[in-house]
RNA sequence: ACGCCUGUAGCUCAGGGGACAGAGCAACGGACUUCUAAUCCGUGGGUCGGGGGUUCGAAUCCCUCCAGGCGUACCA
């Protein structure tokens, strides 16, 4: 919709003949205050073509496109010609895109049903599920459903790590010290305080890992013993992750782990071989990447295959399945070179689909003293982090709105859509030091502060209805309602960035900026108490955030209850 | 040693080459007989890590240095 708006601005200043639509669309901005317009053109670059001082140009430009009935106003300030949008016709046009039930606001069909898979979560079989997988989770999750609502296809893959020398490790720990009664009760924390044994032991008793080794190779040789431990560990290890999936709402199309893909590695290194790209070194096999990068292995020694070799099978497979036209891994920055090895490796093999491959990296979660490590057992489990939000917010609703119905309900969305809106509210590249006053603060900038304009429109809307659904442009006047109007207009532009730049982040700091200009609206523009007509309009204002509110929320992944 | 990432208010962070650099937390002072105070209003607080450069214009782009993080073939 403001589409149309920045056409017509860029159309005009074409006229000028220096400089062409497309061109005068890229420099339009938003001006730094919004008393000062809707949109600003600065001058400068059409200054240097004309050979004339920019605020001259402006000032032309501007009593030139003045009048145009888009505008009520085009003025020149300095260097800038400062558009705004006439006030009934924004009214119009956010209000009825809003509330307009032919296409859900936000939504397009750009992506034309191509297949966006998504490789996210994957966590590690046998390990707790600690707030480090948090991140791609709710990151993986949050993307999904921003291509889906741009009418992408979206194939949510959970490559879970259920294979490779970890598994020895595990197996060999589980021979010496494993009790079969402890992995039935507790069967992730068993297995960890093992794993935790088993590297402890491992220092002073270096035969460990060798041990450790060796149990990965009959693994993957199909030993039996060996298996059928392994699938036990599996399959008590997804009961729980399960459990916590359904907490964050999130899905996948495929629990493909990495195991998913031993019967296809030789496949993939057969197709390097014959290519000529694999070449022996110290025993091990290895395709060369040149000086930019080491080689990457694709064999041990003792003839095992790696993580690499996995996920170069997995991606060919994935191609083969559904010739996506993007592929994304939602995977920490501390493997940014292994996917720059992968991608290589398949450019090499001669898929020209290798481009469609990205790594979509983020920050790692540490402690005040240090990264955290499953081996050393130092992890925070994010059932717990789960569970104390939920338990602070039934504590704060108690105290708060006692006579709350459902209460467990809404401090569970509560509790678990500020843990979600911490980690989505920031640039995913940069490390998070993990602070537990900060997870279970629900006030300022988080998901409670949105949830809670929610909730209050909610309440106003529920005192009266119905009323009159005819949008009246003229009678919006103060900068609260103004501001609201603008916001609201740019939630489709907001969902499609953080589409571009494959960062929720960009929709979650929307999120804050429209519940916070709802909050202004809310202290300063009784509804209610307004007459009739302003009542009618400030009620469908009202309405129309509540919709942006709860579907961008949605798009996060996180609850938008109606009473808290 | 090399490579990638990060450095903005006391703390956590926003800032699509543009107009006086913005929020939240913390601190202090205000606003609940009025649509839910998980809110709002006000005050203080900044050599945008340092130094060069490109540009009419740099927190933003380039170079360099400093600090921190991560990574650098038999883990994932």
């Amino acid at each position: 919709m403001m589409e149309q708006y920045r056409k017509t601005i860029a159309g005009a200043i074409a006229e000028t003949g220096v400089i062409d639509p497309a061109e005068a669309e890229l420099l339009l901005e938003f001006p730094p205050d919004a008393s000062m317009g809707d949109f600003a053109f600065p001058c400068f670059t059409l200054a240097r073509r004309l050979k004339q001082p920019p605020h001259s140009i402006a000032e032309t430009l501007a009593a030139k496109l003045d009048g145009v009935h888009l505008f009520s106003k085009v003025t020149s300030v300095g260097p800038y010609v400062n558009f705004t949008i006439s006030r009934p016709l924004l009214a119009q046009e956010v209000l009825s895109s809003v509330l307009g039930e032919e296409v859900e606001y936000g939504h397009s069909d750009t992506g034309n049903g191509k297949v966006v898979v998504i490789d996210f979560s994957s966590p590690n079989i046998a390990k707790p599920f600690s707030v480090g997988h948090l991140r791609s989770t709710v990151i993986g999750g949050a993307l999904g459903r921003i291509y889906k609502s741009q009418g992408y296809e979206v194939v949510g893959i959970n490559h879970l790590g259920d294979w490779g020398t970890q598994f020895g490790k595990l197996i060999a720990a589980f021979k010496r010290w494993g009790s079969r009664e402890q992995l039935r009760a507790q069967p992730v924390s068993h297995l960890l305080e093992i794993y935790v044994k088993f590297h402890r032991e491992a220092e002073k008793e270096p035969a460990l890992e060798e041990e450790g080794r060796l149990w990965f190779k009959r693994l993957e040789e199909g030993n039996e013993d060996a298996r059928l431990l392994w699938e036990q560990f599996r399959d008590l290890s997804l009961e729980e992750f399960r459990r916590i999936y359904s907490l964050l709402s999130v899905e996948f199309e495929h629990f493909h782990g990495e195991s998913f893909y031993n019967d296809k590695l030789n496949e993939a290194i057969k197709v390097l071989e014959n290519k000529g790209l694999i070449k022996e070194s110290q025993g091990a096999l290895v395709v060369d990447l040149g000086e930019e990068m080491p080689p990457c292995m694709l064999k041990k020694q003792d003839g095992a295959t790696l993580y690499a070799t996995r996920e170069i099978a997995a991606a060919i497979y994935r191609y083969g399945q559904y010739q996506f036209e993007k592929m994304l891994y939602v995977v920490g920055a501390d493997q940014s070179l292994h996917f720059k090895q992968v991608f290589a490796v398949l450019e090499l093999m001669g898929f020209e689909w290798a481009e469609k491959c990205e790594h979509v990296p983020f920050g790692l979660i540490r402690f005040e003293d240090g990264k955290m490590s499953t081996r050393q057992g130092k992890v925070v489990l994010l059932e717990e982090v789960l569970n104390k939000a939920i338990d602070l917010s039934l504590d704060i609703i108690k105290q708060k709105n006692p006579g709350l119905e459902q209460k467990e309900k809404v401090a569970r969305q509560i509790g678990i859509g500020a843990v979600i809106f911490a980690d989505l509210a920031n640039d995913r590249i940069k490390d998070v030091e993990f602070e537990w006053e900060k997870v279970l603060d629900f006030s300022g900038d988080t998901a409670p502060y949105i949830q809670y304009a929610h909730a209050r429109i909610c309440s106003i809307l529920r005192k009266e209805q119905p009323w009159e659904k005819t949008v009246p442009g003229e009678i919006y006047s103060s900068p609260e309602e103004e501001r609201l109007l603008v916001s609201l207009s740019r939630f489709p532009a907001a969902v499609s960035r953080s589409l571009e730049l494959n960062k929720p982040s960009v929709l979650a700091r929307y999120l804050l900026d429209l519940a916070r200009d709802f909050n202004h609206f809310y202290h300063n523009c009784p509804v209610l108490q307004a007459e009739a007509g302003l009542r009618n309009a400030r009620l469908l204002l009202a309405m129309a955030v509540r919709v942006v509110l709860a579907r961008g929320l949605r798009l996060l992944g996180i609850a938008a209850p109606e009473e808290m």
